[in-house]
DNA sequence: ACAATGGTCC
DNA sequence: ACTCGGACCATTGTA
């Protein structure tokens, strides 16, 4: 059977017609088939070899053209290196935007997406350091919501995620396991969100009356997320718009929508926005903050890039100790917060090795 | 040129 | 119909 395996149309009709494997859900604007990893990895359990070997293919497909042939022609011809551009006004929570190329979604999981970020290289004589928030947009939620646990477990510098395991599938701190620590992670990251017990329970493959339990169970210990929800939906509807710590403003005009589809995705973002945009708000502050200070104490080492949560510097040798100090010192106290920032950081001759 | 689909990141 | 948010980009297929 020839037919081109780039086609999500053709590979459905290949599937889902020929190899008349079981359909598990139609594309949304034009109805096919749906043909994406997710589906790609249930079908995989059937004898029928081709669903596995699409999906290594779309994994190394997708390096080759997006990243290895892309940012290889990218290169400027004078300097050898890749520029990208920052965009300040694209994101509507504040956020920067990375493009041409985009910067802020390089590989960093799997074998050989690992071995893309690896191709990024400090010049000779230097090495990369790389400083991330760890669990700032947690914190930034602790800070809003004044959540007791999360505020405590924060002070004592514990693991968040275990500790949320531990309370909803009520066992000791000890006795929880990765798979355990896995739910409480998606959960975590989800339920702040405004993500519902289906989602839940297909994100981390348990039943939909568990799923429910343990949503129950999460505001059950932390009213004070709840409370928080709730104040950004209302400030939404009475103002228009939410605000982030630094008082960057996010109209949402939909928050009163007739349609409870719309209306509840206005609802979302009115939660998320302040969490995300806050985050945003504080590593730009830090940047600004350091930019001076490489300046004004005569530093060789360059700011190079930021994703999000993470800086990544090209440090000169002989300064790597100096600039560790300096930038811990500026991200961590940038704009003190009821719970402390914590900053990991890490280094090496490439990008891979400097996480 | 644009819509649809899919995939990469935080 | 049934819920996480925010981006950018490659490819196919149609206009």
């Amino acid at each position: 059977m020839v037919f081109n395996i780039q086609s999500p149309k053709q590979l459905g009709h290949v599937l889902f017609e020929k190899l008349q494997l079981p359909v598990q859900g139609k594309t949304a604007k034009a109805g096919g088939f749906s043909t994406d990893v997710k589906v790609l990895k249930k079908l995989s359990a059937f004898p029928q070899k081709t669903p596995g070997l699409v999906l290594r293919y779309r994994t190394l497909a997708k390096l080759k053209s997006t990243y290895l042939d892309a940012l290889v022609r990218m290169a400027d011809p004078d300097t050898e290196r890749i520029h990208t551009s920052f965009n300040q006004t694209v994101a509507a929570t504040g956020r920067l935007s990375s493009s041409n190329p985009n910067l802020q979604n390089i590989p960093i999981r799997g074998v050989e997406g690992r071995e893309i970020r690896r191709g990024f290289i400090a010049e000779e004589g230097c090495v990369l350091l790389s400083a991330d928030y760890s669990q700032v947009e947690l914190r930034v939620l602790a800070h809003y919501s004044g959540d007791e646990p999360f505020t405590r477990a924060f002070e004592r510098g514990e693991d968040i995620h275990s500790l949320t395991a531990g309370e909803i599938l009520g066992v000791e701190r000890g006795g929880v396991t990765p798979e355990m620590r896995r739910i409480a992670k998606a959960i975590n990251f989800g339920i702040v969100y405004g993500m519902g017990p289906q989602k839940l329970s297909e994100e981390v493959g348990i039943g939909a009356k568990e799923a429910r339990l343990y949503i129950s169970s999460y505001y059950e210990k932390h009213k004070g997320v709840e409370e928080y929800k709730n104040e950004m939906i209302k400030m939404a509807r009475e103002k228009g718009y939410v605000t982030t710590l630094l008082n960057r403003r996010r109209y949402l005009p939909d928050i009163l929508h007739e349609n409870r589809v719309i209306r509840a995705e206005a609802e979302r973002m009115a939660v998320n926005t302040p969490i995300q945009g806050t985050a945003a708000d504080l590593i730009k502050l830090a940047m600004i903050r350091i930019a001076g200070r490489l300046g004004k104490e005569n530093f060789n080492s360059r700011m190079l890039l930021q994703v999000h949560d993470e800086l990544v510097f090209e440090v000169v040798n002989g300064e790597l100790d100096a600039l560790k100090h300096m930038v811990r010192e500026e991200m961590e106290t940038v704009y003190p917060l009821k719970v402390p920032l914590k900053v990991d950081m890490g280094h090496g001759k490439n990008w891979g090795e400097a996480h």
